[in-house]
Parts: C-alpha cells; sequence; structure tokens
DNA sequence: GTCTATAGTTAGATAGAC
DNA sequence: GTCTATCTAACTATAGAC
C-alpha cells in the first residue's frame, strides 16, 4: 500500500506461475537436464532476471513442481487418517496416484524423473533428504499393519514394489481408461492383503 | 595380415570396451543428459578422437549400452520358446530381469533411464523404435496365452504393468536379497493366472 | 587407431538500468 | 518486478598430425 502505480510497472499475477507450466512442459518432454533456462524463457515468455527473482535457479524450479505434485497426489487420495483401516489407506494411496498421474500426466512424468534421478543428482539434495522422510514414515506404517494382521508379512522395499510399482509403471506408460486404473487399484490390495 | 605392427600402434583391445564402461559407471550415476563426453575422456583414459573413432558420438555409446542390456536380460532368462507355458514364460522373464537388474545394477539403472526418455529424446530415435516393436510382440504373445485360457483377460498395458512394475520398481530402489526377488517373480506370476 | 588443438555453440548465472 | 547485456565456462564435434 502506498505504493504507486507507476513503480509496479507489472505484477506477478502469472509472472511465476507461467515460469512453473512453461517449465514443467519442457521437462516432462525432454527431461529435466536436457532443459535449458534458455527454452523456459521462450516457453514462459519471462526473462533470465524475472526466473532468478523467483526461483533459484533450474534446481529451485525443480523443487517447487516436485511440491506440487506431491500436494496433487495426496489431494487426489484424500484424507488418510494414520489409523485408517489398511485397505482403505493403500486403496486411497495407489487410487489417488492413478487419478492423478491420469489427470495430470506431465506432473507425474516429472515425479518420476525426480524419483529415479534424486539418488545422484546433486540438483535434488533436498528431494533425496525428504524422498527419504517419506518412505521411512510408509515403512513404518506398513509394519504396524503387518503387526495389526491386515497385511502380509513382507519387506517394506516388495510391499512397496506391489502395492505401487503397477501403477508407476502403467501410468508411465502413458495410463489409459479408468477401469483399468480400478483393476490395478484392485490389484494392489490384493497383492498384500492377508491370504 | 601383411601389416607392420609399427603402423598399428596400439589396439582396442580395451578401447572401445574402456569406453563404454566408464560411459556406463557415469550415465547410471548421473543419467545420460547430465554426462558429458570430457567426463567419458577422463573415466576411461580414451582421447575425443578414439570415442568418435569407435561410436557415433554419445547417442552411439547410448545404444550400444543398451543392447547390453538387452542381451544381459535375455541371457539371465534363458531361451524361452514362444510355444512354451505361460507360466514358465513369464517366470523366466520376471526372474531373469530380477537376477541380471539384481547383477548389474548400473546396466538396469541405464535402461530404466532410456525406458523413459526414449518417447522423446532425439538420441534415442532408433531404441524408441525397436522398443515399441517389442512391445508389439509381448503384447501378441499375452493374447495368444488369453485365447488359451492361460492368463486373465487383461489389456496388455494392465498385464506388463502386473508383471513388470513391481520388479522394476524394486530394482530401481536398489534392489534386494535373493528370497525378495523369488517373492516378486511368484507375484508377477500370480498376478495374471487365471483365478 | 590414437592423439591434440580448436572451431563453433550454448550453457548457467550476474549486473545494473528502468 | 522486469528487463537487456554480458561474463565465464563448458559443451559437442571436426580436422589433421602421427
Amino acid at each position: 500500500m502506498f505504493q504507486n502505480e507507476a513503480t509496479q510497472t507489472a505484477r506477478d499475477p502469472g509472472r511465476a506461475a507461467a515460469i512453473l507450466e512453461a517449465a514443467l512442459r519442457l521437462f516432462s518432454a525432454q527431461g529435466y537436464a536436457a532443459t535449458t533456462l534458455a527454452q523456459i524463457r521462450a516457453e514462459s515468455g519471462a526473462s533470465t532476471g524475472s526466473i532468478y527473482h523467483f526461483f533459484k535457479g533450474k534446481p529451485g524450479i525443480a523443487y517447487r513442481l516436485w511440491r506440487q505434485a506431491l500436494g496433487g497426489w495426496a489431494r487426489a487420495s484424500g484424507p488418510i487418517s494414520s489409523e485408517a483401516p489398511a485397505e482403505r489407506a493403500i486403496r486411497a494411496s495407489v487410487g489417488g496416484l492413478l487419478a492423478w498421474g491420469s489427470a495430470d500426466p506431465a506432473l507425474f512424468r516429472f515425479l518420476e524423473e525426480v524419483r529415479a534421478r534424486a539418488r545422484c543428482d546433486p540438483d535434488f539434495a533436498r528431494i533425496k533428504e525428504e524422498l527419504a522422510q517419506g518412505a521411512r514414515a510408509s515403512a513404518g506404517l506398513y509394519g504396524r499393519w503387518v503387526a495389526a494382521g491386515a497385511v502380509q508379512d513382507l519387506p517394506w522395499p516388495v510391499a512397496r514394489a506391489l502395492m505401487l510399482g503397477p501403477a508407476y509403471d502403467w501410468l508411465a506408460d502413458g495410463g489409459g481408461p479408468a477401469d483399468q486404473a480400478r483393476a490395478l487399484e484392485d490389484a494392489a490390495w490384493h497383492a498384500v492383503a492377508r491370504a
């Protein structure tokens, strides 16, 4: 307030968002490493200066998009209490991934790439940490379901692979109709459910 | 023959292979796009000239590594006749992937990246074609199993996701002990087997 | 077959005007 | 907050001696 309109020539409503959208289009089409700031500039209409004003370079853009992706998945999964029964939680999580990934394939593809490259790319150091934290939390939750006798006693890497592996693979391949997604959600539950 | 030793100062036994090995180490650690020829030069000890003598730049190296990967997987799966029973073929294929991927994690990680980026990266145009060909062949084979009543009547993308998705996910996460691999092979078969 | 040298581009990042 | 101009570094690929 008390600010002259002339001193604030153009405003951000759109600028930062446009940069994110342009970057996502490029990341999902060519991959993160192969995308240059020059391309983001051209695709978004923003200038170098604006990009560095809003983000800490390419890694900063990637981090924000990654948070967007996690948020989208979580929203599509709905609220999952940590005391929810195993079947409800697993179906919500896998179903949420399938629904969100189908609705926003570009962001899903970016999530996939980040997951693969976070292991080593220093640009993703912070993401790597948060990813490991999430994995520990999930493993703990699964362990409690095992103790409660709700699911098979599988090592977490195996359980995770059985539940999420097919969904990731199907989405990475381009997804498909909703009934296929439903079949994958069913399969995810039955793969770990107590026989 | 009839060739003076002096005219052939040093020989390839090692040169081309060293380049491939160095490139694979770097690709699997940093990703294809993030790896530069300068790094391959330093890691392999070869010079720019040698690299371009044996390969058509970075894409040429990638293609050769990709063929190596397919060969390794196929060898680990053993001979699979197209008339083999569904269970035998599926167990061999998935088990082969798990065994080979566990034994050569770097090459597996590279295979994963190629699969993800072949869709768009022009460097992988040839790989993309051959990948599509392989997918058509697999889908046809699965269709014959369906007709024979050996497996569930699932769309190929779903069947593929159920059989290979968990294996890919587990290997991408770093793999694990052999009994976990065996559990995944079992699950792959039961996920598509006729109930 | 292997090398060095270098051409020709393009990368990410900063400075400073407006 | 947005821009242009520019720096420095690094890239891929080729040329040509040995």
